[in-house]
DNA sequence: TCCTTATTCAACCTTGAGGTTGAATACGAC
DNA sequence: GTCGTATTCAACCTCAAGGTTGAATAAGGA
């Protein structure tokens, strides 16, 4: 399924922009569970909670193994992993952008602290 | 904009599930600046990136202050540190189940290991 | 005042997401 | 083999997302 990294990365995050998907999400933080499992809480259908646990699965979010007729799913936390990764990383350069430019507005005989398209 | 967290939540990750969003993110982290300075790098119309800003402004993950006729985009890193905060509790408790059931399964008498539906 | 620049609003089109229902499939139990 | 259970596949509906173009708005500059 075209694992372009950039793709991945989408895929995972609009995984997780579904409120239902989040549910499971931290569901299966208690423990694997089945299709019906996961479905049990929600008035959708059964077919609509597949679909979503196939969506996180397309996202590399969690693995399903096959056990007689039930496939229970697994939260495959590494993946959460890479995205709390892409967030920080773009976080933190931010932060540190701010600090430095706190420094330079210190240092300046204050005049009008306007910043804007000041880079560029 | 019904502030309710859980949809907050939702609209966050929605927005970063769009990798022109995301890129968008990026080039804010080098600092602020204005819808033509974003659109330039892309081929779509500035409407288009505009739609986007104020995507990403309703998510919260960015604001925009108005400055002569330009209206400068900024990126609101705490709001990164919201999704990243919720990421990481599940990462972490679905860690800290995994580490228990090692250790339970260390001290085992290696029967079968197949777990699944065990737990409920 | 009139023109130019920066941005948004509005209407529209196309596609994909999330839901439904009704088969099809896969496998264990009898 | 046949039945029941668990899950997926397929076709369909509705609505929102991301794109377009063409006006409208807002504010500085001549």
């Amino acid at each position: 399924m075209t694992d372009h990294p950039d793709e991945r990365l989408s895929r995972a995050f609009a995984a997780l922009s579904d409120p239902v998907r989040r549910d499971i999400v931290a569901r299966l933080t208690i423990g694997d569970a089945t299709v019906s499992d996961l479905a049990s809480p929600y008035d959708i259908s059964l077919q609509a909670v597949s679909k979503h646990v196939k969506v996180l699965a397309d996202a590399g979010l969690v693995s399903q193994r096959k056990e007689a007729q039930r496939r229970p799913v697994h939260l495959e936390s590494q993946a959460l992993a890479a995205m709390t990764g892409w967030i920080e990383r773009h976080q933190q350069r931010a932060e540190q952008r701010m600090s430095r430019l706190e420094e330079v507005l210190a240092d300046l005989p204050s005049s009008d602290t306007t910043e804007s398209g000041a880079d560029r």
